[in-house]
RNA sequence: GGCGGCGUACCCAAGUGGCUAAGGGGGAGGUCUGCAAAACCUCUAUUCGUCGGUUCGAUUCCGACCGCCGCCUCCA
């Protein structure tokens, strides 16, 4: 059934401004490359939205019938704190301030941030690489741009050539800013020896201070910004790749720099459609951010009493391209949502064929989805099908929500199954028994009594019409 | 200064050149219930920041204005 329906994907590219139909180079395998964490902080929720969107991204995919091949890179090493060129490195300011090693403090993030998407539900990518195992690529890289000539090598480091780039390539396709546009320079002290202010740093040179320093051909240093979403994005996916995703904030720098080295290396089109989402914002519209100081972070969720994946359901309810803003009434809200599926889980057929009806619901998602990833309009035909299954009583329609669920990711057939195995312990069953025993007597003193006991306990009563009760776990 | 985006009900948020402007939350009322819970039903934007223009017709296209935000420095 999955992707029998030949629907075409629709995917808004950063590089034409326009949404495009997907098509994958090699029919059997997208290739796809996000841009992970920087690890030297707990990412927050807004970092998460942007991880929520690579999955549904993912998961739309292979929704119809596509294979992907998905890298995500930890950036452990090159970050600087201030400016492009000279500045403190972030993981090594963390390790300074918690007093601990570099490498201790990315492996601490990094377990950190893959056990938060693991609450939320995102898949683990195929390939998680950090950038400190990959300097020879980077090294390797950064000849074969300096070997067709758009390098130099100067005392501080060596550096991308954009004028030279200029000349035989257009800059600036992703920002549609010229570079006089830019105040490249203006806002930063730059290394005195560079050519031009626009030019960026491949791999850094003469920077002691530094903790993290590898020899290469030109002396010891560290590699520059971007080198190694290049160097490790062809490393594992090949010159030219199908997909690259990141925050709309890596267009105009990062990823026009990615493109800069990356085709000047190879001569080929580094990518082909990239994918920029929009941001998570505060509550008066402000972005949270890294630098911007405090932020929530999941953890803040569940001191909340709020589900993980309430949040990943808040997200899907607004459009990947639509800032977004957040709000923990509207994510409580959504939390209303996922217990309202979560409950109908309780009443789900499984083992029957769906009801006709069903199909409607299915083209209609399969539609919201391939349209650039209309989630919210897909959240509701999921809600408006659950709806007319409890309206007229037709509980058949488990295969198309577990399709569903396949793209948002909400662990339906999870609880379904937690449901199925779920055994009522012997002390709450001592409860249940007594109830029954007190509504048989008519004492409903009693009986309401021992329902708020259950409840604290966690467990809802629900009473049937015949007398009879049921008991099922309260979500929170 | 340059580039980009946004402004839809109490809140979150889709959407369209013209059928009743999705869906959810919240609120109000109701069904069911001993009371609840769950679920269901009804109601909750004559209107889409403001003012103009194009059009037979605009919330949707164009322009101006107001307000908010992002980027141009690491940032999802």
């Amino acid at each position: 059934m999955k992707g029998s329906s030949l629907r075409p994907f629709f995917i808004y590219n950063s590089l034409s401004r326009s949404v495009e139909e997907f098509t994958p180079l090699d029919r059997d395998c997208v290739t796809y490359y996000s841009c992970g964490p920087t690890v030297y902080l707990r990412q927050h929720l807004g970092n998460m939205r942007s991880y929520i969107f690579v999955d549904t991204l993912k998961r739309a995919l292979a929704f119809n019938g596509m294979r992907v091949r998905h890298v995500m890179n930890i950036t452990d090493v090159g970050h600087m704190t201030s400016d492009a060129d000279g500045g403190e490195d972030k993981v090594e300011k963390t390790a300074r301030v918690e007093g601990r090693s570099p490498q201790e403090v990315a492996s601490f993030y990094t377990k950190l941030f893959l056990s938060d998407l693991k609450e939320l539900n995102v898949e683990t990518p195929d390939v998680v690489c950090a950038a400190s195992d990959h300097i020879a690529d980077m090294i390797a890289l950064i000849k074969r741009i300096l070997e067709r000539g758009f390098a130099y090598v100067v005392r501080s480091g060596v550096y991308f050539d954009v004028e030279k780039y200029r000349g035989e390539n257009r800059v600036g396709r992703l920002s549609r800013q010229s570079l006089d546009e830019q105040h490249a320079g203006q806002r930063l002290e730059h290394a005195p020896d560079k050519k031009s202010p626009h030019d960026f740093a491949l791999w850094v040179l003469n920077q002691p201070t530094h903790l993290m320093q590898w020899d290469s051909p030109w002396g010891r240093g560290y590699p520059g910004w971007h080198i190694e979403c290049s160097a490790m994005a062809m490393r594992y996916l090949g010159e030219t790749i199908d997909v690259h995703s990141g925050g709309i904030d890596h267009i105009p720098i990062h990823h026009e720099n990615e493109i800069a080295q990356s085709e000047s290396a190879t001569g080929k089109p580094f990518v082909r459609y990239f994918v920029h989402n929009a941001f998570l914002v505060g509550m008066e519209g402000a972005k949270i951010s890294k630098s911007a100081g405090k932020f929530p972070v999941l953890e803040d969720l569940v001191e909340a009493h709020v589900n993980p994946l309430a949040f990943r359901l808040f997200c899907l309810g607004a459009k990947y391209r639509s800032e977004l803003v957040f709000n923990i009434d509207a994510v409580r809200a959504a939390e209303r949502n996922l217990y309202y599926l979560y409950g109908f889980t309780a009443n789900a057929r499984p083992e029957e064929e769906d009801s006709p009806w069903t199909q409607a619901y299915r083209e209609r998602f399969h539609e919201a989805i391939n349209d650039d990833l209309n989630t919210p309009e897909a959240l509701a035909v999921v809600l408006e099908m659950v709806n007319k299954a409890y309206r007229e009583g037709d509980h058949r329609v488990w295969g198309a929500l577990r399709e569903f669920d396949s793209v948002l990711g909400l662990r339906l057939a999870e609880q379904l199954e937690y449901l199925s195995k779920l055994k009522v312990p012997a002390d709450i069953q001592a409860l249940v028994e007594q109830r029954a025993q007190a509504r048989r007597d008519k004492d409903f003193r009693r009986s309401d009594e021992l329902r708020t006991q259950l409840r604290a306990r966690g467990w809802e009563a629900k009473d049937h019409r015949d007398g009879t009760s049921e008991y099922v776990p309260r979500w929170n």
